[in-house]
DNA sequence: CACTTGCATTTTGTATACAATATGCCAAGC
DNA sequence: GCTTGGCATATTGTATACAAAATGCAAGTG
């Protein structure tokens, strides 16, 4: 919301450090349920303890921390039913964010999603997980831009760093990856065709497929997938 | 998110002081724009600045505070974007929150909403807006709750402060009040008939409804509402 | 041997001191 | 008269000192 006012300014050091520490969790740095220390963090940042918890507040309210009084700072440990619940969420928001970009929508922004798409396809063809995750990523946050919303930016911006911390990114089998490149050719479809109750449809079946193979993951525990327990 | 954690403790002196500013910003104690003096705060809170200072950070992650770099905190003023995209929102989600809560609503539920639509109905023909507005927001968190998605009903209040922060009440005229107790009506309607896709769609256009009234509101600004610009 | 109790240590919570930055005012110059 | 420079003041930013609470360990007790 806002951030159109002028004096640009960011930065200071809470900001530094909440941004900092933003990155360690949801790239994997700091695990879910890992305990913050404040003294240690203050040397690995290079500040002192105020701003860095004022960092902490910050990152709470964004529900990537959770403080308990007198006990110090955790990265969040999402349960199952956060990630339900945090899907459906998303789906909603993502659902709205496609009824919006149609109407929006320039030929320009088609022309640039189509080559996003290509560029998912060859990642997809050469079985590049990584560079799949990027250009999916940017896809979704392009789809957003065009949606014009800065409320729903940030709301899906802040939602979508909570569910990043889980990784979640190892769980993908064939098949299901096939589905999504196909999910998302259609939905690129669907915004050529301005067809915004098409889009948001797929948008959310998309979300709900995604909800379920990240559950389904968080339950056979068999894979890669960490989540709470761990102490840093 | 989570709040599932055992150890209920809430309260420590930030989320105090946090508390008490939500509060005073949504009640209108502090006006949109109002710049926000350290020392004072911290004598009328009764707090010294450190616990402050964390309670302004989880206002400005709110989107209730605008803080900026060397220059202080002040009460968010939403401009007329703001307003439009934050309701485009509110409609998702509100909308989200029906089709949830269709499929978990009892018939005790139903029992209790009944029960408020009539307390709003007599509220309606005695011209009563406190308790009209006081209802109304009773039923909308009933209905978050029945949808039993945590992270929903964590964004849907966080959101809702925000807009409240704008002090809308007063706006609102006779035939758009009618209108709105009807559509209430109809949707006690159809969450009653579990008709989730029609429940969306009433609370969408219901949101879309309100979110046309307080732009109309914003920019005739002959009405109470009070916007921006005003320091404290 | 399990369990409690008390102390030492660690860690968090708050206040405050000091530094850096911004703000407002007044005088000097154009 | 308007602007500009510089000083005094006020305000925010950060570090740190002190207080309070929790944690871990060891000794004592049933």
């Amino acid at each position: 919301m806002d951030g159109s006012s002028f004096p640009i300014a960011r930065s200071s050091l809470p900001d530094a450090a909440a941004e900092r520490l933003r990155t360690l969790i949801i790239e994997g740095g700091l695990l879910p349920g890992a305990k913050l220390n404040e003294r240690e963090l203050c040397e690995r940042l290079g500040v002192s303890r105020t701003p860095l918890r004022e960092a902490f507040r910050m990152l709470a309210a964004d529900g990537l921390l959770v403080q308990l009084p007198n006990r110090g700072a955790q990265v969040v440990a999402l349960s199952s039913d956060d990630v339900r619940d945090g899907f459906e969420v998303m789906a909603a928001l993502e659902g709205l964010a496609g009824e919006l970009a149609v109407a929006r929508v320039t030929d320009a922004d088609i022309a640039d999603l189509r080559a996003l798409q290509a560029e998912m396809e060859t990642a997809h063809a050469q079985h590049d997980l990584p560079a799949y995750y990027r250009i999916n990523r940017a896809i979704h946050d392009r789809l957003n831009a065009i949606a014009g919303n800065a409320v729903l930016g940030q709301t899906y911006r802040t939602l979508n760093a909570r569910l990043h911390a889980l990784r979640f990114r190892s769980n993908l089998n064939r098949a299901k990856w096939d589905q999504a490149v196909a999910e998302h050719r259609s939905m690129l479809a669907a915004l050529a065709a301005r067809d915004g109750a098409a889009l948001r449809d797929l948008l959310i079946r998309h979300l709900r497929a995604k909800q379920q193979a990240v559950l389904a993951t968080m339950n056979n525990q068999d894979s890669e997938i960490l989540l709470g327990g761990n102490e840093q």
